[in-house]
Formats: structure tokens, C-alpha cells, sequence
DNA sequence: TAGGATGATGGGAGCGGTTCCACACCGCGA
DNA sequence: TCGCGGTGTGGAACCGCTCCCATCATCCTA
């Protein structure tokens, strides 16, 4: 049975208000009583129950944190911004996984309901409107990583800028039939962000006065598997791409493999680029689009905490920017 | 302000200890009184406070998880299948990460003192016996995965197996000079796996009565950077090996890069076989050993599970299989 | 019809903290 | 010497729930 916050008054000889006192570092106490109590709290190693805590201040010193699958590096990297940033606040952090489409309700329920954290990071997920009604009624505050909603505050990563970057190295290069390889367009989960990198691959284009063909541009999936096929479709194609932009390094590399199935090479025949930097992309000289994934956690983590500190809603839009790695796997086309 | 027992007991006109009851399915309430009491609980979407249920039962629904870096994907796995086990349990998960050797030992601290959790998971790391007294002392449940303690319950993956079939497959294609790249012997974290897949090695070799070169084994950190470098300084040797068991895929990546390097050819001039069986894996067509990443973590967590239910200590020692994946980086030596 | 067994219920105590209020004690000036 | 304000302090009340005990209604049996 571990210490209570009585015994440590007895031992002390002090009352159980002053012990409190001393742990709440209020002002009002004698120094030599601190003192005093402090090393009766060293010597029983006590440390204050927090569900007891939590019940009286009404805070529970929980940060709840909504992620979709944990088998995409992205999320992973973003959770441990996350996690990074709230160590030694004194915050723990709870992770809710939503692998699944009937998941995620349930997931939201229980984040949001009854008192179980003190805030909400939701990561690349877009909330409901009945969610959002919900969570902002119970005065939780909340903040989007790398999701949008028109009522709340987020942190999110320049995909439109990523996308862009990226046709744009391949227009340098000199292509001119450049094609986009994107995850599926409405999800349950609503990501935007293979979107955004369309977007700004079209913004790229358009700029560069250089029509895009809306054949070459295929979506599914975001696995190495579905992308293969999508770029072997692609590339039988009458007119097929001399450069591909890829919505994720994953999909990056199943454009590769198919290019390579089908006797051509990368990047004399096709250029490829791909998003996000994971580990294997430096192996494979994969040329990609970076993004400060750690630092949107820790950023999203930092601006909640302050909100949660001041008992406010976080304020904050802000848009991270992304860096263009340039390796092998882009040349200007032949011919 | 959220709703309480209390003003639900007042609407559905009963007492708080009816609804508790209710609450918590005791048997001894008249089912009529009960459906007018759940009405009442959906009408208001009421949700009993977390915080005033673990204070006085004692518990407090929580399970922690301590893990060492997220950057591994092992790890990452591991994590996943601890989470869809206590998905729907009832209990949240808490994660502490000790990304560095000084959270390690306060993440363990934090994990462990208090009445934080009811439960710990911890993975992949070996708790001094100082942490372990103090911890079963205080009557918290706790399991490793991929670790190991005399006194502690476990679930491990067979390491030596993995690494024994590995360089069975190796010694069957006919190779007689086998490597090993493995992770540092002596970490903070006290990680073990890669040493007992040395072991699996060894024995291996020692059944097929096939000495080991020593000067064929090198260990550095586990990345593909650190890899590289160490098989080629391996493949530099004036008696190459033929073949080379990694103790990772992102290991057997540095080294397929390193042959790659100075000019030699995957399979033809040296075998290689990673362990992990990671996404680009099969991308890259590596011979690896797979093992239930996802299945430990959840097995860990439902023995836990029972423990917390039943009040006791977890009581498992389990070691799940492993499976040889061939692909296309091992074939018989050439010459 | 009285008495006992049984089942359903209300509500007090307690979980371990925080907060607030009352009070003891101090030094001070009148 | 007395009264005053300020400072530290002890302890009651409370946070929202569970648990347990006492109470009461009901039904069965002698």
C-alpha cells in the first residue's frame, strides 16, 4: 500500500494542508517547515496519487493522442515529436489508435467523453463536425497535425509547397510528361494530403504553362504492392511519363520496382520522386520531399500544453515548411 | 461542468448507490429499475468520472507501456499489437518512450512510482533490479517483452532459432565462410536479441561442423550508415566471407549497399540474409527471418491483462516462432 | 397472521488529494 | 497593556465514485 499524503503529515508532524502546500509549491510556508517535510517525502519516496489529485483539481494531467495507422513511418515520426515534447512536462501521454474505419467512432468516444485527458492532439485525422461540437463543449481544447478543420487550430506540414517542389525539379529537369502517383481521394479518415501534393504538382505545372494529363495521374492505395501496379498501368500507356511524382517514398518505390519490371531503368527511362525521406530512400538514392515530421508533433504538443496551462483553446495555424532531397533517381529525359 | 452520478440518481429517482450498480452490472437491481437508470445515463451521456473510479477502487485503467526508441520498426510493431490487445479492454495505454539513455531510468521512475498504472508493459529493455524490486514490491503486474529477468514473466521471440536458421540456409546453399553483423554486445537498454542470434549462428555452424571465424563477425550500432561500413571492411578481408547473417534488415540494407560498393553482386558473390522481414524487404527481395512482432506485443498484454483481473503476477514464459523468408539475396557460392 | 428469509434499495463512509476558513501566534504601535 | 493586522497552520469540506451496512418491502412458510 503505498504512502498517502497522511502519513507523510504524522511523520512530519505537520497537518495534511501543509504537506499539500509543500507539494503544490505554494508561497504561504514557513521555510523550515518545507524543509521539514520535503525530507520526510525523500525519506518514504511518496508521491502524491494523481487520480486523487485529479479529483479534487478536476485535472488529470493525461494528454490524450488520436493517430490512424502506426504502421505509416509519418504518423510514428509525428507521435514521437509528440511524446518527445510532453516528457517532462509532467503530462503522460495516452495514445488512442484508430487502425480501423469502425475504430475511429469508437476511439473519438472515448478520448472525448468523461474526463480522461486534459487535451487532445488528433494526427492526420479529420474530426467530425458532431466531434468537434462535442470536444470544444467540454471545453477540451484540441489541435489537427497534418489535418484541417475550418473551427480548430493545427499545425500541418506545406504539402501544396511539397508537391510543387517537386514537379518543379522535374520540369527543370526538362520533363514534360509528368505523372502523380496519389493515395485514394476520399478515405474515412480524410486524409488531404496526398491532394494537397497534386494540387500543388498541377500549381507547378500550370505555372511552368505545361499541360497536365489527366491519364497520367493514378491513385489507390498508399503500398509499395498497389503503386507497382498503378505505374506498370501508367507506363504501357501510348504516351507514358517520363516523371513520376509520388505521394509517398513507399509509393516512390513501388513506382521503381515497376519501372524496372518492365525492362526500363531509373532514372535514364523515368524519373521518380518521392515524399516523406523515410530511412531506405537515402539507401536507394530515392529523390524525395522532406518534411519536419518530428518537429509538427513536438510543435503541436508545445502550442496544446500552453493552451492547457492557461485553460484556453490552442490558437495557431501554422504550415511547416517542406526541403526537396535531390538523389538518384531524377535526370533530365532522354531523348 | 459534466454530469454526475449524483444528479443522475436524482433524475431517474434513485439512489447513487443504485446507479452505481447499475454502472458496474451488479446482478441484485430490478431490471426495471435498471432500464430507467440507463435510459436516464444515455439521456444525459453521462460518463462516470474516470479519476473517481480509480480513486476508490484503487484502480486506474491504465496500462503502461515503456519502449526504447520509436525509430525501430520492431519496436513500433511491438507497439501495435500491445495496442489492439488492451483495445476494447477497457484500459488506455500509456506510453513512455526512453528515447535516451537519462529518460531511460526516469521513464522507469515515472512509469512505476505512484498509482499511475495498473500494469507495465515493457519492452525491449532490461530493468535493473533495483527498478524490478521496487516495482513488484508495490504489487504492479508487469511483463517484458523481448526482454529478459530471472524473476520476471516474458514473452520473447526465439532469437537463437532465427539466427540458427539462418546460417542453416546458408550452410545448405553450400557456403562454409559466414559473417555476422550484429548490434553492439553491451547497450544501455541491455538489448539482447541480436547476441542471442549470434548464438543461434554459432550453433549452427557447430552442428554442421563448420568452424567460425571470428574475424568475420563485426557489431556497431544497427544502422544501415554503420553497416555498410563494416562489411566492407569485412569484404576487404583477404579471406572474404560468402556469405553474411545481419541481425536486422536495415543491417542487411548496409550491407547489400557495402557489396554493392566495391563491386561485387548480390547473391553471386556474397549471400545475405537479413532479420525482421521489414515493408522493403520483400521490396528489395532480401532473405530474411520474420518474426510475430505484432503477436508478442499482444500476447504480452493479454497475460497482463488476466494478471491485473486476477490480482496477481503475470505467470508466462513463452517463446514464439520464427520463419525463414527466402528471397533472392542467398544462392550457392559461386566458384 | 406472525415471523423469517430474501431481494432491492438508500445513503454514509472512505479513497487521497486540494482548497478554504478559522484560529493561534507574532510583532507592532497606541 | 491592549488591540491590530499579517503570517503559518490545522483541519473540515469537497471532488465523484464504490462499497458496505442498515432498512424496507415482499413473499413464503408454519
Amino acid at each position: 500500500m503505498p504512502i498517502t499524503i497522511r502519513e507523510v503529515a504524522e511523520r512530519a508532524g505537520v497537518g495534511r494542508g501543509t504537506v499539500s502546500r509543500v507539494l503544490n509549491d505554494s508561497p504561504k510556508v514557513d521555510p523550515r517547515t518545507r524543509q521539514r517535510v520535503l525530507e520526510v517525502i525523500r525519506e518514504l519516496d511518496f508521491v502524491p496519487s494523481p487520480a486523487a489529485r485529479h479529483l479534487s483539481m478536476g485535472r488529470t494531467m493525461n494528454i490524450g493522442v488520436i493517430v490512424p495507422f502506426l504502421t505509416r513511418p509519418s504518423v510514428v515520426e509525428r507521435l514521437r515529436g509528440v511524446e518527445a515534447a510532453l516528457s517532462g512536462s509532467g503530462y503522460d501521454m495516452v495514445v488512442y489508435s484508430a487502425e480501423t474505419v469502425e475504430r475511429r467512432d469508437r476511439v473519438f468516444r472515448d478520448a472525448s467523453r468523461g474526463h480522461r485527458v486534459d487535451g487532445l492532439i488528433v494526427v492526420s485525422i479529420r474530426p467530425h463536425d458532431v466531434e468537434v461540437e462535442r470536444i470544444t463543449s467540454a471545453g477540451l481544447p484540441l489541435i489537427l497535425i497534418d489535418a484541417y478543420h475550418r473551427l480548430l487550430p493545427r499545425v500541418v506540414i506545406d504539402d501544396v509547397q511539397g508537391g510543387r517542389l517537386a514537379a518543379r525539379h522535374l520540369l527543370e529537369l526538362g520533363h514534360r510528361r509528368i505523372g502523380f502517383i496519389g493515395d485514394v481521394p476520399r478515405t474515412p479518415f480524410h486524409f488531404v494530403s496526398s491532394r494537397l501534393r497534386f494540387q500543388g504538382v498541377r500549381s507547378a505545372m500550370a505555372a511552368a504553362g505545361v499541360p497536365m494529363d489527366p491519364d497520367l495521374v493514378a491513385t489507390g492505395a498508399p503500398s509499395l504492392e498497389v503503386a507497382r501496379e498503378l505505374v506498370i498501368g501508367l507506363l504501357s500507356n501510348a504516351a507514358a511519363p517520363t516523371g513520376l511524382v509520388c505521394a509517398s517514398d513507399t509509393q516512390a518505390l513501388g513506382a521503381m520496382e515497376a519501372v524496372r519490371a518492365l525492362g526500363l531503368r531509373v532514372p535514364e527511362d523515368v524519373s521518380i520522386v518521392g515524399y516523406d525521406d523515410i530511412e531506405v530512400a537515402g539507401y536507394v538514392g530515392l529523390t524525395t520531399v522532406r518534411q519536419p515530421l518530428f518537429e509538427s508533433g513536438g510543435l503541436g504538443a508545445a502550442r496544446l500544453l500552453e493552451a492547457v496551462a492557461r485553460g484556453s483553446i490552442p490558437v495557431i495555424r501554422e504550415t511547416l515548411p517542406v526541403e526537396l532531397i535531390v538523389r538518384a533517381t531524377t535526370a533530365p529525359p532522354e531523348a
